[in-house]
DNA sequence: TTCGCCATTGTAACCGGTTACGCTGTTGCC
DNA sequence: GGCAACAGCGTAACCGGTTACAATGGCGAA
């Protein structure tokens, strides 16, 4: 592969004249450049960006860090952030902690030399490990994690909010017995959306306690709880999973038991996954366009990138919004929600 | 941030042996590189990848470059490739062409000095144009694209016998007129799958000519064509997409209209996205493994990496395998085709 | 004509690591 | 005791670019 000195003594110049040639500086002058163009054609350089990147200080990648790359969340993520990054000639360098602690430092790690900025989603480590992980002179935007006590932007969805509304929206359309199927323990967002659905009943149904099941946000743990429902040991007119991923599996379960959805049991979500709309009848569940969130996120570090030091003041809370489909549609006397899409309970 | 030599001057020794301790070559005593550990504990210091590649000559980066990143079908590669890059160490470094040619040449320039090897997916390039831009020194796999006459390696998913069998199927279900919805013009699996098509057609029912409605993969050309077949300008017994998405546009719309599927009209469709098995009744598709797409490619890398020189011979094909589901179960007197997941129809 | 200024170009230091090579001091052996 | 072999460590060159600074030369002004 050619250099930049084979390229500047193919011309009969200095690299130095090379470099400014290539890189479109003023001060060469047209038949200088033109030399070196023509040995750049004819030698068929590509400047080294390693090297490049190595001078300059500068990469103009970005790295990001996410937990998992199995579905769709995650893929919807990447292309928020792939969308912002092109449009500023920014590349992507993906790490993935594949779930473990340990990695998570190896992945941060491996990121220094190669990446300007940072976008992490550590959705179940504690702030203070995190704070040891992340070198302080790199920008860096937290992907749907509130920061709390770390001074660092963030970006997140209000996962409590939605599930308040969501949970309101189920009595309010007349169920009586609520359960929630719950996210994994350690998990921010899972956590978040119980407590929205505790607080809600709570504020709403004193009278009847809260039925919380657990859940890792698998089909399984829905199907899981189906079956607890259909053998009767658990009395329940609506059900409140804490992702769609759950509310698919309960609904499969529950349709091979023979149980109605609507009519028997209603059913919500949250995420509105493209899946939730193409059932029948549809997930009601409260949509976060998760590609926001790496759209935002990136646009924040590009404005950290750029110098503007944002406060931690600076973070952004996206407000999921309440789809109402079919699945939560029937009880008799109960407003009937809307099956348009997009539209509000309210 | 520390550098290496911070960290020598800190441990009282020099570059060399500092570099030599971190890295846990052999010849440093004991104290020697306890003391260099502590001084890199106590400056925080973390090597910078970037520099330690410029001389290694090896990244362990291997760059993916993607037409876009829309969908379910490019996260699951990236995901078959994460698996299998992230069991040996290697990061990947995004790169997206986002449908146009200029900006392919662009994302594969950007890649120079910052990988070791590349994965590519040029659905819709000239093989003249893409060994133009791909640098020969430079190990590259390609993932679903018949390489042709360029002596590249590549894994590529078996469209054409796919879509063959996929015909073969309907019309052994008794369908006598099926219509298929192509892919983008200039896309190759749709070419394939379109060949495949009017292959297995004019093989076992010569006296049918193919009817072929253009399409886009989008869900819109699914609707479009469905609309035709509800005004009746088209007659049709049986569907066949060339993807599942436009599958799902298509029994969308005929469900709006009152056509039952597969009552007045079988649908099949291509890839097996994970919505296909959600749907009622799921949809009959050829299952792409889309995600060994990814690792397949990934390991023929590592091994090119390594030093095995793979021949152009050493491309692997993989075969999609048929899953029969509802949306082809019911014409009467036809053999009715099993639901469970992964059956074969013969 | 001579001087100074400016535009163009070259020399060389540098980014932050790795590593070939050479130096030193120990040890093993005759 | 003398010498070779060798382990441990340091010096400096290098990876492939960028860029500060100096050198050169052409030009207009005095």
């Amino acid at each position: 592969m050619a250099t930049l000195r084979d390229v500047a003594r193919e011309a009969g110049v200095s690299v130095a004249t090379a470099s400014r040639a290539i890189n479109g500086l003023g001060n060469v002058t047209a038949p200088t450049r033109a030399a070196v163009m023509a040995a750049v054609k004819k030698l068929n350089f590509v400047p080294h960006s390693g090297a490049r990147s190595l001078t300059r200080r500068k990469t103009d990648t970005v790295g990001v860090i996410l937990p998992d790359l199995f579905g769709e969340f995650f893929s919807e993520i990447i292309r928020g952030i792939d969308l912002v990054a092109h449009e500023s000639g920014m590349h992507l360098l993906l790490g993935n902690m594949h779930g473990s602690t340990h990695e998570t430092a190896a992945a941060i790690a491996a990121m220094r030399g190669r990446v300007d900025g940072l976008l992490v989603m550590p959705p179940d480590l504690k702030p203070e490990l995190l704070s040891d992980y992340l070198d302080p002179a790199l920008p860096t935007v937290l992907l749907n994690y509130d920061a709390g006590s770390l001074d660092l932007p963030f970006v997140a969805v209000d996962n409590y909010r939605g599930a308040y509304a969501m949970t309101e929206a189920l009595l309010a359309q007349g169920a009586r017995q609520v359960v929630h199927i719950a996210g994994p323990k350690h998990n921010r967002d899972a956590r978040d959306r119980q407590r929205g659905f505790v607080d809600a009943m709570a504020k709403i149904a004193k009278e009847r306690s809260p039925v919380i099941l657990p859940g890792d946000f698998s089909e399984e743990s829905g199907e899981k709880a189906a079956r607890l429902i259909v053998e009767g040991q658990l009395p329940a007119d609506a059900v409140f999973a804490a992702n769609d991923q759950m509310a698919v599996g309960l609904i499969a379960e529950l349709a091979r038991a023979g149980v109605s959805v609507p009519g028997d049991v209603m059913v919500a979500g949250f995420d509105d996954i493209p899946l939730a709309r193409h059932l029948s009848p549809g997930l009601t569940t409260m949509q976060v366009n998760i590609d926001r969130l790496g759209s935002t996120g990136m646009m924040m570090l590009l404005r950290l990138l750029r110098g503007d030091t944002l406060a931690a003041a600076s973070a952004t809370i996206l407000n999921p919004n309440l789809i109402a489909r079919g699945t939560t549609a029937s009880l008799p006397g109960a407003p009937r929600a809307s099956a348009a899409a997009g539209a509000s309970p309210t």
